[in-house]
DNA sequence: GCCATCCTTGAAACCGGTTACAAAAAAATC
DNA sequence: GATTTTTTTGTAACCGGTTTCAAGGATGGC
């Protein structure tokens, strides 16, 4: 009567008829196993269609082959262009025995407790400057990358935001704009703060004026963006001809409150956006905006995650990748 | 001399002066343990920061925590209600020890080998009829819970399809529209088969004429569906009144297609969407279309997976939850 | 005061792998 | 052929928890 209930990696050893050690070897592609041995065990192997237990092997190796993502808190359904990266992370793991964890939305202590244990590493997307869960994984020897954001000591997979910034504007002057507003971020987050530093720069830069009205503070938030729009071009005040957006979303929802207060876009008024997610070529008009490689950003960072994972030097602390500007309906030459 | 490396529960079991089992009870809030003792081990572990290894324990329990998020294959990144999805499952998980898992897309046995170990149950996002991934799982043990799609055996969260294409469709008659055309889903999903055919039926209940040029296969595909639309309104073709497309994407894509076909929306043509994606209230014009509680769907399908997770039974094998007719600026009444 | 019952605890086995160490076997050196 | 070196293997400890089982102590009934 055989023992059914025999640990598995010891059943196996024992139809083969060697030790635990030699089955583990073999699983791990130990080199010194006589050729011999390691096919007997192998055969064994496949014959019962064995795999070992992770949680087992996890223990003793202290390996968890998790990586954590983590989304800022404020996240919002909006942030459509979350999807790409979720796709660019997925690819980079496409095949390979690491996972996605995603952690619930919870306090630091409690992420430390429940969350950092079952993960190698983490990716952060956008996070405040000072996340504080960051220096605590950090602190407990796991490695972070971070997406679109910077943290000191953190690898860092971004655009160059000057660039871009300095990209649309030049587009935008180059069709004669001289009048040209901008749709600020969430200007806690150093990208947005960087993207309308370059603003007020391109500006001077070309001797145009730098009216503080035209400086809309959006938040990414489209309700907000809404009414800040339809107020600025409600009344009698100067009007800008081209309104920049750091992101689609907030472009959308610009172009949406001058539709209702009547404008014209590109007609009246020129609308351009940031991300090129998804849907922006598809909106009437389509959207004039600057491509971040969303799919590549979520593939590298997962990439540097699961390097540093396995203590392997970075070639970089930070991965710029190229933006593109796409032009479509929504810009138009000035008169 | 202390042991430093004295494995955890034992340096707190010494510490307190009981044995790691006592230990063991407290932290599971085992009932037989003497207040007094309780307390004395509690200080331990306050004092110590200690909480217990993840890996020690789902080894010795078999319980991963981890609730396995499967997505199609084929999950296109304008799949933007995900996002709703995700949201409600993040709050279904707020503040408890369960995470969300990620699985690489990979073949069915590497699923098995690599993700089935680490999870307690998952979550399938509409996933085909006869998805292989999920009778493998089911027949390791470990519950599955569908969302908006339906597999025999599994509990379903999903909407009811006819009604939803009722509501929409007795709003578009009750318009004076009596020349409907539908922009089908992917017809291999069941619930796009469904909404099709209860289009079917709505039509032939309102002796209304089924023209199968009206009935277009968009497949749930922008591109496809803007295709199909141009060529539709091309040529001296007889035309539909009003458009009723089975997800928004398709809607967007559709209107962007009658505008580039210089027909005006909804002035010569109502589109109606269906999901309520975001952006829908942002387009121009805004979409009428039908809501899917996504987040809501989120939430249910988490606490379901947990319950099945534990052992406990669920109140009901279906969980249809309501759909709601939102009206916004792409329908109009017909003159 | 004695016995049955319930509460409380600890010892040790167990979950299923990996790995340090040492010994045995094979190959190389002289 | 004896000695040294290199391969190959097994034993047993280890990773850090949980749980069964049995025993000791407290309580209640008579």
């Amino acid at each position: 009567m055989t023992n059914v209930n025999k640990k598995q990696i010891r059943k196996v050893a024992e139809k083969a008829g060697v030790s635990v050690a030699t089955v583990s070897r073999v699983l791990n592609n130990y080199p010194f196993v006589k050729d011999e041995t390691r096919a007997r065990v192998t055969d064994v192997i496949k014959k019962y269609n064995y795999s070992p237990s992770y949680f087992g092997r996890a223990l003793s190796k202290k390996r968890s082959e998790n990586i954590c993502l983590v989304i800022p808190m404020n996240f919002s359904t909006d942030s459509q262009y979350f999807m790409d990266i979720l796709r660019g992370m997925t690819e980079a793991i496409a095949v390979s025995s690491y996972n996605l964890l995603f952690p619930p939305v919870c306090s630091d202590e409690h992420f430390m407790q429940n969350v950092a244990d079952k993960i190698d590493s983490a990716v952060f997307m956008a996070p405040p400057v000072n996340d504080k869960k960051i220096s605590l994984l950090k602190e407990a020897g796991k490695p972070v990358v971070v997406i679109n954001s910077r943290i000191e000591d953190a690898p860092r997979i971004d655009i160059n935001n000057r660039k871009a910034v300095r990209k649309m504007m030049n587009y935008l002057i180059k069709l004669g704009h001289n009048k040209i507003g901008l749709i600020a971020g969430y200007l806690k987050s150093p990208n947005a703060a960087e993207r309308l530093d370059e603003y007020k720069k391109t500006l001077y830069e070309n001797n145009l004026q730098l009216k503080k009205e035209w400086v809309l503070n959006g938040d990414y938030e489209t309700k907000k963006t809404y009414k800040k729009v339809r107020n600025l071009f409600s009344g009698g005040k100067e009007k800008p001809t081209a309104l920049f957006a750091c992101n689609d979303t907030m472009a959308i929802s610009a172009i949406k409150a001058l539709k209702d207060s009547k404008i014209r876009v590109p007609e009246d008024i020129t609308v351009t956006g940031f991300d090129d997610i998804f849907i922006a070529r598809y909106t009437s008009p389509s959207l004039t905006t600057i491509k971040q490689p969303f799919i590549d950003m979520g593939s590298k960072a997962v990439e540097s995650a699961i390097a540093l994972m396995n203590n392997k030097k970075l070639d970089s602390e930070e991965i710029i990748l190229d933006t593109k500007l796409i032009v479509r309906q929504s810009s138009k030459e000035i008169k």
